[in-house]
DNA sequence: CAGAGAACGCGAAACCACTTTCAATACTTG
DNA sequence: CAAGTATTGAAAGTGGTTTCGCGTTCTCTG
């Protein structure tokens, strides 16, 4: 049977506010400010629970470090801070991107991410 | 002082041939085809070396897994097979990508990656 | 072709991101 | 409210990748 904690409550409304795809310390960091003596260990377990729960899906940029955003949502793309590493989505998207593969290529799906400074560090 | 060893050249000789970005294990896979006692910490040393020189850079694709391609060609994107594993380079690319961000962002650069199964595979 | 020392291969160690363990805590139902 | 059990947090453990340390081998120069 599932409970309903203080931190598993803590740990959606993190994402409910942010908005943006965040990494397991940065769940782990705006969680602590709900619920401060929340652990790593009880991020990553609600962060599996969640997504199996098809709460949160897993995002994988480029440069690796894996995010977790709210599963769901439209298709969309992410934006790479180089300054603050925080992502970013981005709702448009180039429609023909896959057809740009060689010939007998079947592609599946893609990711696009752009690489910058966001607004705030700009 | 730089020695033109066997394993040096095996490396290099694998990158020419291959025409597409290499994870370490497949370097040394297909080194040890040239050079049988090649080991995985020369290939580490060396793709260390080789990106030191610009021979070689790193790519990043989602997912992880970091790979290894020749450096200073020209713009370009990847393929990364679901069922092989292998990456493969595209080089056409949608021009307008970098418009996409939202206002107030600085785009530097940008990476696109289509996954599905390669010719092979398909 | 001999000697100096760069490069090698191996096994061990360091990393990193995540998972498991376990005793203590805190939901929740009766 | 008390018992029963899911959940928690700290710390230890994992598994996979990358790097180090070191005795040995190989290149290159002279």
């Amino acid at each position: 049977m599932q409970r309903n904690t203080r931190q598993r409550r803590a740990i959606r409304r993190v994402f409910m506010n942010a908005g943006r795809p965040l990494t397991a310390d940065e769940i782990l960091e705006y969680g602590q400010r709900i619920v401060p003596s929340l652990g790593l260990a009880t991020v990553y377990r609600h962060v599996k629970t969640l997504i199996g729960e098809q709460w949160l899906s897993e995002v994988r940029l480029p440069g690796g470090g894996r995010r977790y955003e709210l599963a769901g949502r439209p298709h969309h793309h992410h934006f790479l801070c180089n300054s603050c590493d925080q992502a970013f989505d981005i709702y448009r998207c180039p429609e023909e991107v896959e057809t740009l593969a060689p010939e007998g290529f079947e592609v599946d799906s893609h990711e696009l991410t752009l690489f910058g400074r966001c607004a705030t560090c700009a």
